[in-house]
DNA sequence: CGACTATCGATAGTCGGCTAACGAAAGGAC
DNA sequence: GTCCTTTCGTTAGCCGACTATCGATAGTCG
């Protein structure tokens, strides 16, 4: 069962390199296009807001904003009627670039699950779900 | 499609997030464990040799031995015929917590995977297997 | 024997995840 | 109107992954 768990990590670690190098191309690592895939849905989020929806810790999308502001992806200001909010907004730049990235992550899983059949991606799927609700529920 | 890989992404983020939590009560992190069970099975490799069965690059195991040396999991030898090479062993600590980690990585998986039947492992373990397959070959 | 090449571990620096602790701002209670 | 608490973002530091580069040692070839 334990190479059950092996088996996820590889296949895990072999898609998110290859998710990287196609968004590198672009100039996007593949932990940036996680926030701007939201942003685009809807700009000018604070850094406690895109974690939530990414469903990662606040000091992770702090240190990745910074990245992607000197990378000229996103810009910080602050809130004008609440001091303590940062509104993250993307640039020209960032706009820019949206369709590629997009088109890049679709044809990377379009690659990836390819020689699956339907019935065995949605047999993929019902098996995530399911484990997700196990290790999201109470008993851990 | 993409939700697919979403998915994929956050079960993997439990499990390893898990994992780490379980091992960590005998003080052992989630990486560490990976290099101690290829010791278990074979002491005193070299971070090359250890770097090529775990399918990572060998920084990362230099980095991982030293943190296990500082927590007094392995130790540094030399290679008495070739001095380039640096052979780690275990200390009588990583022997003694080594039943405690299989026991506590194996709860994990049966925890993990209680709730899918055996026809749903198999294919899952089927898909993960085509997925890994589909990414290592040449065409990337 | 001596120089060149190959091999190997270590180091530096990037990325992305985390927790813990801190500091600034807003809001409530009195 | 002042404290006190809550809510933010930021910083610091750990872990684990990577690439690129360096330094030391082995091995080979002339």
């Amino acid at each position: 069962m334990t190479d059950l768990m092996r088996l996820f990590t590889r296949a895990h670690k072999l898609l998110r390199a290859a998710t990287d190098e196609a968004m590198s191309r672009y100039g996007v690592r593949v932990g940036q296009n996680l926030v701007l895939e939201v942003l685009w849905e809807q700009d000018g989020l604070t850094p406690g807001e895109l974690a939530e929806r990414l469903g990662v810790a606040t000091p992770t999308i702090v240190k990745s904003a910074s990245r992607m502001a000197t990378a000229g992806l996103v810009e910080r200001r602050r809130d004008p009627t609440d001091g303590r909010l940062v509104r993250i907004h993307l640039t020209e730049h960032a706009r820019s670039v949206q369709q590629d990235i997009a088109r890049a992550r679709a044809d990377l899983a379009a690659h990836a699950f390819a020689t699956l059949t339907a019935a065995e991606r949605k047999h993929l799927e019902s098996a995530l779900v399911k484990i997700i609700d196990r290790m999201q529920s109470p008993a851990g």
